[in-house]
RNA sequence: GGCGCGGUACCCAAGUGGUAAGGGAGAGGUCUGCAAAACCUUUAUGCGUGGGUUCGAUUCCCACCCGCGCCUCCA
């Protein structure tokens, strides 16, 4: 079945042809790095990640672009408050931005850019647009001349005429002829960062941004373009316009909007004060890859909503699918195979992937493989499963954690590898090093100590089940049972099976 | 007010003009020293409400109700 995606510039699903066989061109909207992200922003990033982990598994070579937005009101207000410069303020959340990224296994596009870098070339597209008629100036500042460009709306179907009567009107103190106009390049204001230009001295409005990044990395017309669904309007319509002006040319052919993250009816936002960042989750004891199957588990034009119920099941499913691969991969089964599960196996993977082929529905990509769970484990229990019939199955969920990405249960290593977490020593060594910076609660790694919880180390852990399971030989189930019970209580989880004890961490 | 999205079992959620995937949770059973894991059985005559089209609608059309988003910085 041929890929397709649902369109926002066209309102219906179509098929997927990029401009160039086999190659992808794509630019997401990324982060304003101003503070930590939450787990609202990352549901787009995790859409975002599924599609180019598909394009890339549907043979597609995937050139991919990433901006993060380091210079604006919010970004220059956090810098004075915080009494830094702003690029060192920005740097603080593009690197904790780069550890949450790694948490949730989004991979790294191939080319992440800021704003701050490419303020010349912000520049030279002003005065192209400048040059064509586009832009005009008022009191320093240069602004977008909306009027001037037919098709104005045509992405958010927005109908000019309803922004007038009204309608809550852009509260910027700017001067602009027409309240739907935009700027491009504002005035210095005292006490901002600003750059010298030929358009005077000021910094890039927001929008213009994208277009000169996504431009200058992928061509003036390029395949994808995605992001949130609050990016539609404005500034993926003021996208087009400053592009499409300027280059006289189509800017993007397909639009990919995601949708919100909801927390108890209303979308997740830093306005609201309704978020979690993906550290406030990890401190609560959840695991990266549960959020990660979460937000991934919803098809991303439907909203989702977030609950910690939600995240339990999450987790439950995840565990579901890790025991399943530790029964394929672990038990013994009779020799030979059976052309009836060769043939399951491949109606799994034809499954999952016309899923995701039909608009990224993870929801059924994640049913077909489940399925194929239950369907393997069932047949292991009647004895009808064979040793040949193994790599089949290991390697559809191979396949499909290509693109969901949560089989790996390394959240534990990661997490100790960032210090959110610590052994029992390395912990205790963190608190005196908190407790000597008098309170601060930041470990050397940056992180706070609320953060930071203890855990056994595996050889300790492996110890205790050697102890017990030399209980269990001597018919001592009381000791056997209190190991155990021990063992849960610092959380970890042990199974006996047929090929011997197994222990995870809750 | 304009534009858009959505309302499916206890919870999350897919889906189709022909009689409701999947996950979680619950109940009963099998297996196990006991657990855990796994398996089996079971939980929506029903898909917001009312009409209409049709042999047949949850799926198409109309109206209405409810929730949310965007229209202002925002993933």
């Amino acid at each position: 079945m041929p890929l397709r995606f649902y369109n926002t510039l066209s309102s219906r699903v179509e098929e997927f042809q990029p401009l160039e066989p086999n190659k992808v061109r794509m630019y997401t909207c990324g982060l304003t790095v101003y503070d930590y992200a939450h787990i609202g922003n990352y549901r787009t990033f995790i859409f975002q990640d599924i599609l180019r982990r598909h394009l890339r598994y549907r043979g597609y070579e995937v050139l991919h672009v990433m901006n993060l937005t380091d210079v604006d009101d919010n970004t220059i207000r956090g810098a004075k408050a915080a009494g830094i410069p702003l690029r060192d303020f920005t740097d603080k959340y593009i690197n904790a931005f780069e550890v949450d990224a790694q948490l949730l296994n989004l991979q790294r596009p191939e080319i992440v850019v800021r704003a701050t870098d490419h303020v010349d070339d912000m520049v030279k597209l002003i005065q192209v647009l400048e040059a064509k008629g586009f832009a005009y100036r008022s009191d320093g500042s240069v602004y977008f001349s909306v009027r001037d460009f037919p098709g104005y709306g045509k992405l958010a179907q927005i109908d000019l005429s309803g922004l007038r009567a009204g309608a809550r009107v852009d509260s910027d103190k700017y001067d602009k002829t027409d309240p739907r106009d935009f700027v491009l390049w504002k005035a210095a204001k005292e006490d901002e960062p600003y750059w010298d230009s030929p358009l005077g001295r000021g910094r890039p409005g927001w929008h213009i941004e994208c277009s000169v990044m996504s431009m200058k990395y992928l061509g003036e017309t390029f395949d994808i373009h995605s992001g949130g669904s609050d990016l539609v309007f404005p500034h993926h319509e003021n996208e087009i316009a400053q592009s499409e002006a300027a280059t006289g040319k189509p800017f993007v052919r397909y639009w990919l909007h995601g949708e919100h993250l909801i927390v108890n009816g209303e979308k997740m936002s830093k306005s609201l004060g309704n978020f979690f960042t993906l550290r406030d989750l990890i401190a609560k004891g959840h695991k990266p890859t549960a959020i990660r199957y979460l937000l991934a588990s919803v098809p991303f034009r439907k909203p989702l909503n977030f609950t910690f119920d939600g995240l339990h099941q999450a987790q439950q499913s995840i565990d579901r699918l890790r025991n399943f691969r530790y029964r394929l991969t672990m038990e013994k089964f009779p020799a030979g195979e059976s052309s009836e599960l060769q043939e399951r196996a491949r109606a799994a993977r034809q499954a999952f992937e016309d899923a995701l082929d039909d608009n990224l529905n993870t929801a059924e990509a994640l049913a077909a493989i489940f399925d194929l769970v239950r369907d393997a484990n069932t047949a292991m229990d009647r004895r009808e499963f064979h040793d040949s019939d193994r790599a089949a199955f290991l390697d559809v969920l191979e396949r499909w954690d290509r693109i969901f990405a949560v089989l790996e249960d390394n959240d534990h290593t990661k997490l100790l590898k960032f210090g959110f977490i610590a052994t029992v020593e390395k912990s205790r060594a963190a608190d005196a090093v908190i407790s000597k910076e008098g309170g601060s609660g930041v470990t050397p790694n940056g992180y706070t100590s609320a953060v930071l919880t203890e855990a056994l180390a595996d050889e300790e852990i492996e110890k205790r089940i050697a102890e017990r399971n030399a209980a269990r030989r001597r018919g001592d189930f009381a000791s056997a049972d209190k190991i155990r019970a021990e063992l849960l209580a610092a959380g970890v989880i042990l199974e006996d099976t047929k090929a011997g004890t197994r222990w995870k961490r809750k």
